[in-house]
DNA sequence: CAGAGTCATCGAAGCGCTTCGACTAAACGA
DNA sequence: TCGTTTAGTCGAAGCGCTTCGATGACTCTG
């Protein structure tokens, strides 16, 4: 492997002016320039990234935080990664994983005092996330994919509020009235988690101002769970004629207790499942309705937002916010239940 | 951040002496060995990877090769990564995720030469992997998932065969005699893809060697295709009665079409995904039995392998070879037909 | 036409580590 | 007894780069 001494010699100039030719950091002549490029061109010169790193206090390198989380690793986390790793090499840096649980603050303040990485790309967001305080408190260059309360720094995340209103516009034009909304696990709800808490809000805020009918559930996620929450919510609620789900997991359950209640989709009940991947959707039969996340893109601006942090662009840290895309399948259609012949108030039998 | 000299100082000893005492690579007295903990303790000290790896030669850094590969990626994949990162971070290593086409030889070269890994973790390996040829001629440490036809290296791998063999060993016990198997594209096929030949290989030499009838169709990894394979395939063979797949994303499909044909699952049909996980197979109504393939396993031992070899501890580079696990879900079920009242040969219409 | 800028370039001092070749003192062998 | 190991330590030379402070050689100004 040549070096840039290599080159220097070739070009005959100095070391040091052939890193400047490179980083354009003082003005070189168009000459030498010239002579320089050559020079690296026939020894195929490629610089060594440790050693700039060394020098320049600089690795290129950046961190994403895996999670490993409870419910599992998805299509949306795998986007993320991906597309992270795509950015940051387009940019000329690397991207390391780096698993670590959300909650270990050890593991995370030990990979900035490493020195390996100049950034580091954070998901799984809670509202009141000890990784963010940490990250602020070290000054340690970082973004989020997600947001916290408070959004002092720039982040990247899905317009969850926006995702939720389409779908029941979506729905609400089909006819629907009475609209069940499943989440994810009461206990992602406590802990804060980003999209649970946002999506409910958002949920209420558009039945109240619609004045839709909505009911909400906290489901684990598992076939199991979907199963048992959906088959107690069509007994207490039997006027209601679709749901928002945002738990992948549990979809197969809510369809097998629609089954079971002998309701078909979607002549007789419309599912639509936001922040939930086309690839997951076109698993089930009927093909799901769906709201796609935009994995990749959120993926690609947070290392961006980062890697300009890093660099030292700052301008105001810049808060992006992207709406999932509405993709019609076969598990949504119009309502059964005209709007003036649906089941009043006072045939509704709660249990 | 503290450097190794203020250790030494502290401690009252020679940088090197630190270096040494950190490495082994020397002897160090007891008692310096003592202080110099301490030393390191109090002023809270951690090598740096960058210095180190630019003095040493050895960056602790591996790359694992992403293909964004045309049937999407699946979780399969993602468990290889994050297990792949958890193996490194345990072992003092890192990694770094690399996206790059399966034939794109130039980005692979690049890597190795830009001197910033160790070594290359490979996935989705071909019979006749040029990537594979070209970091053998380079002499550049890597390891695979998966194994080409020559097996001069050591690698990791799905026991294909085994899974297959248990697959049909499992449906045939349940009375099946007629069975299909659909794959992936042909074109993976044509193009050598590992477990679309050693799957198609295993699955006709067990059809053979054990009197059952079989007929393999490729697919391409979609609901549609899914479908359209199978629509066709029960109408050229109405006397199969069970199926094994290896294609997630036409399972959807081939379920549509039974249900169109009028056969229940498992009732008249039985269906065993292979090589799909437990997490994809939960997603189907009725689950389907599956064959779970063990990707945290081959991630953690594809890392470990490549650790070795970069650290010379060679041995016999190591061949292994794990199975996919049986998990049974509803999608299968003893054959409907009973083997004495089976559609006989003559009766079977060929289209 | 002297002083003040620019422009282009060079040399050298690091960055934080590994590693080689000493060197010293104690332990050993014949 | 006198070399010869051996254990334990040190100093210094890099690894391949960035970056600071000079140094000339020009080009302006007034």
């Amino acid at each position: 492997m040549p070096t840039m001494l290599d080159v220097a010699k070739r070009a005959k100039v100095s070391l040091s002016t052939v890193s400047y030719a490179l980083s354009g950091t003082r003005p070189i002549s168009e000459k030498t320039r010239q002579r320089i490029a050559e020079a690296m061109e026939e020894l195929d010169y490629r610089p060594h990234p440790l050693a700039r790193g060394l020098a320049s206090k600089h690795s290129r390198i950046l961190a994403i935080i895996f999670p490993a989380i409870e419910r599992g690793l998805g299509i949306t986390e795998l986007e993320f990664v991906a597309s992270a790793a795509h950015a940051a090499s387009t940019n000329g840096y690397h991207l390391v994983i780096w698993s670590a649980e959300t909650n270990d603050l050890t593991e995370l303040r030990q990979l900035t005092q490493q020195g390996l990485v100049d950034g580091i790309i954070l998901m799984e967001i809670h509202r009141n996330d000890e990784r963010v305080h940490l990250l602020r408190e070290l000054q340690f260059p970082f973004s989020m994919i997600g947001r916290c309360d408070d959004d002092r720094d720039g982040y990247v995340d899905i317009a969850f509020k926006q995702t939720v209103d389409q779908a029941l516009a979506y729905l609400s034009e089909l006819g629907h009235t009475h609209i069940a909304y499943l989440s994810q696990s009461q206990a992602s709800y406590e802990a804060g988690y980003g999209p649970v808490l946002r999506t409910k809000a958002a949920f209420e805020e558009a039945v109240d101002s619609s004045g839709l009918k909505g009911v909400i559930r906290f489901c684990h996620p598992s076939p199991q769970a979907g199963y048992e929450v959906f088959k107690a919510l069509l007994e207490e609620h039997p006027d209601i004629t679709a749901a928002i789900t945002m738990n992948d997991r549990a979809n197969p359950g809510a369809m097998r207790a629609l089954a079971e209640h002998g309701w078909t989709i979607p002549d007789d009940f419309s599912l639509v499942s936001i922040v939930s991947s086309v690839r997951m959707a076109e698993m089930m039969v009927p093909r799901l309705t769906t709201m796609d996340p935009p994995s990749a893109e959120l993926g690609r601006l947070a290392t961006e937002l980062l890697i300009n942090h890093i660099e030292g662009i700052h301008g105001e840290s810049p808060r992006i916010l992207i709406p999932c895309r509405l993709v019609v399948g076969e598990s949504s259609g119009p309502c059964r239940v005209s709007s003036t012949t649906k089941i009043s108030k006072e045939a509704y039998s709660p249990r």
